[in-house]
DNA sequence: CAGTCGATTCACT
DNA sequence: GTGAATCGACTGA
């Protein structure tokens, strides 16, 4: 038998400290969404830690902009953006206000609502793959622009929010270099998983964009 | 104001 | 494994 998850929420405290200590302690916690159709719950499997302007791989590195500026704010609320021309990704900000920090929400197991993530991820060829990658996980949740700067620790039933869920045993917590970051911000191990889940996405290293070969550009 | 590229995903070879 | 999709934020001139 296994135990239930832990349906105490969240307090704001739990996000305000500095985001290496939030990002690990946030897996196995329950992500709950809340919209018109009803709740969906999620179980967090992979995350990453983004650590402000100090990061070079951070939205936040070169100072608060239209885009970033929840993240200079209070813990605790949501950080949307959107990327790809095609894309929307969850985030967590954590830290002191001010510090711009914030977790980027990767992966996790559907526990309710996969009636309802199903259809807006077609090309999922098993549950697993609902939420796995951070694009994916927004797309299941239905999460969208219109999110960002939402408190999450407002109480259930606020359209973001979490649970204490069921933390994993410590020694199931891996680490790694975070997916898709280049860079100076590329060797920092801050991202987070549980070993072996199934929902974990694949790592993948930064790819540059492609540029036009020398030889094929117009010569003066 | 034009150029570049992204904390990605999907279809295809 | 490779490349396309797709657009807004950001950068630098």
């Amino acid at each position: 038998m296994s135990e239930s998850p832990d349906r105490t929420p969240l307090p704001r405290t739990f996000f305000d400290r500095p985001v290496l200590e939030v990002a690990p302690d946030l897996l196995g916690r329950t992500l709950v969404r809340t919209s018109p159709e009803g709740p969906m719950e999620l179980r967090l499997t992979e995350v990453e830690a983004y650590a402000g302007e100090i990061d070079p791989g951070s939205h936040a590195f070169r100072g608060r902009t239209a885009r970033n500026a929840v993240m200079f704010g209070p813990p605790g609320h949501a950080y949307v953006y959107f990327t790809y021309g095609m894309w929307h990704c969850l985030n967590l900000v954590c830290g002191p206000e001010g510090r711009a920090s914030g977790v980027l929400l990767r992966a996790g197991e559907i526990l309710e609502g996969a009636d309802r993530a199903r259809p807006r991820r077609r090309s999922a060829r098993s549950d697993r793959e609902l939420a796995k990658g951070p694009a994916r996980l927004a797309t299941a949740l239905d999460v969208k622009l219109s999110l960002n700067g939402t408190d999450a620790c407002a109480g259930p039933g606020a359209p973001l929010s979490l649970l204490t869920g069921t933390p994993p045993a410590p020694g199931l917590v891996r680490s790694g270099p975070r997916t898709g970051v280049g860079g100076d911000g590329a060797p920092h191990p801050w991202r987070f998983w549980i070993d072996g889940d199934p929902t974990v996405s694949p790592y993948r290293p930064h790819t540059p964009r492609k540029r036009p070969l020398d030889s094929d550009r117009p010569t003066a």
